[in-house]
DNA sequence: TTGGGTCATGAATCCGGCA
DNA sequence: TTGCCGGATTCATGACCCA
């Protein structure tokens, strides 16, 4: 089943920006990447050098809004010096560019990126697609034509809460993330992630693990055992708070995701010292995230706000730049 | 933008059932109608006598599961007669029939019903159709070609809990509502409902209504004021339960939806004495729910047992069969 | 002139981490 | 603890433009 749309598959891509050398950081597990250019130029050739190295791709493409996006400056520099700004005061710079000739045009260029993706996953890896709920069913079914249906692993909702506005309508208070697996016949990579339990489970249970007692060919109740129950395993929605407004994780770079979110990500889809491959890394999320967490990263942005968010959030996660070339490109 | 799939387009519909005279109950706000029959030949006349009358559409199509369900009869007797029958002793009778050749036939179907509602609909009213996340986004492509994506409103996730599995995978555990509106300029039918306030906001600003406060040009601080709030608007993220095993609710139907999740909907969507219509009726739920919320009903299905559940469920709620011809049929 | 569409601006008012 | 601060919001309003 495909989608079809005016013109499918004749976009020319144009890489617009410079793509040099990667710039590598030392990190706990051994090293991470970033690529400053436009993804698919980079992926084309990541599609040689790192073909079945990564356990996770995940990407985070702007959500078809049809806005330039802006990165706000920080209320203080981090080193504290000069005065505190406020509202308008705070500069402002674009950051990326969401505006499109139409949704066909969108989706040949998000579908493009998603096919040199591909290559780069190892036989037990998973992309995960980050949406929103008016992007996500086009993109599904394109992935389905990509991956094969039988490759799509779960639709995670992302709900979180925000400030209220005044609409007739319910208030859009949710994401979608696409999972997919690369096969469908390999063993996945996935560690089960555990949730409290709900509170009338609690009332009712205690914190014991529940164990069904079975008599003669059913089911006849349920006990409670000594063991304590580790919780709920995660289902696929996702109650996890927005980045506060004034919360130190907080960089200015718009669509900043949670770390989080893809905390539970890289738990659930990843070993340590497992590949993790962003190619719209914006602020660097998953990039620090992964590093956090013991795993290698490559990030990829086209984006120089981008990169200078990365590099400084990296930075003072302590990760030293050690390619020497790189140096001398942050440094210019 | 459109869907293509083998074969589009060219599915003949059978009406396999016969298409009776509806069977009419007194209810609160008038009066509600059965129609025992092929959705789609009942809509074809629907359409010339009902246009334009209906403010909510509900369906609850099967979930291309690619089994025949089956209806599990209840424990015990409605009058508490007999014995307590329990696990595989409790009858079963198939329900209805979910296997196609394939999606194509599917989508085939469900959209040459989708577009048979459409014309039902006042101005103000709203379609919602309720998939699961293997489906839902085929549909909502579907959906956007019928009614245009000016006029899609909400994906409402619907979230429950259940019992753990064991996979190495995030556990389903949500539905997807997609709501669509007739007409993207008509002002929309809408009730906004609440929900409590964030834990977090009620311990730093307690139940007061908060203002921002704008001092020159920019946003000052926030307080709150003298007036209580309502609450959070309703979001489209809804923690609802499954219907309990031994729920007086429970009819054995299978497919049954929770009446929490309807009376959200009719008391979002609707007032009261507005028509509320529902193709794929099964168990009644939403006759149910429309009827005891004063709204006028019209449910079809082609499945005996449905018509028997839903019947039994209406009686048992009080509103009485008062059409002599129907009386004749549901006594035969 | 008037009527319609498009675009920038302001208002409404939860939420949560930090000082 | 108490108070702050602004956000991948969304709608109403009013300015502006063109036929």
């Amino acid at each position: 089943m495909t989608l079809s749309w005016p013109g499918r598959g004749t976009a020319s891509s144009s890489a617009k920006t410079p793509n040099a050398e990667p710039e590598r950081f030392a990190t706990a597990s051994g090293h991470g990447e970033l690529h400053f250019g436009d993804n698919l130029t980079a992926l084309a050739s990541l599609g040689k050098t790192h073909r079945g190295r990564a356990s996770l791709v995940y990407l985070d493409p702007p959500f078809l809004t049809g806005r330039v996006h802006q990165a706000i400056g920080r209320a203080k520099a981090p080193d504290e010096s000069g005065p505190r700004l406020l509202g308008a005061a705070r500069p402002r710079r674009d950051a990326f560019d969401d505006r499109w000739e139409d949704r066909g045009a969108y989706l040949d260029a998000l579908g493009s990126r998603i096919e040199a993706l591909k290559p780069l996953l190892a036989d037990h890896g998973s992309m995960v697609v980050h949406v929103d709920p008016k992007t996500s069913h086009y993109v599904k079914v394109l992935c389905d034509e990509i991956f094969g249906e039988d490759c799509f692993a779960s639709e995670i909702v992302w709900r979180y809460r925000r400030w209220p506005s005044k609409t007739p309508n319910f208030q859009r208070v949710h994401d979608v993330l696409l999972r997919y697996r690369v096969s469908a016949k390999a063993p996945p990579r996935f560690t089960t992630l555990f949730e409290p339990l709900a509170a009338s489970t609690l009332a009712t249970w205690g914190t014991g693990k529940q164990r069904a007692v079975v008599e003669g060919k059913r089911r006849a109740r349920s006990s409670t055992t000594e063991e304590p129950s580790q919780g709920v395993p995660l289902g696929d929605v996702w109650d996890v708070g927005l980045i506060a407004p004034v919360a130190r994780e907080r960089t200015g770079y718009p669509s900043q995701k949670p770390e989080a979110l893809l905390e539970r990500l890289i738990r659930a889809l990843t070993h340590e010292g497992d590949l993790v491959v962003d190619p719209y890394m914006g602020s660097g999320t998953t990039l620090a995230v992964a590093a956090r967490l013991g795993r290698r990263f490559l990030g990829i942005d086209q984006s120089e706000v981008a990169l200078e968010t990365t590099r400084a959030r990296l930075a003072a996660a302590g990760h030293e730049l050690f390619a020497a070339d790189a140096s001398e490109r942050a440094a210019s």
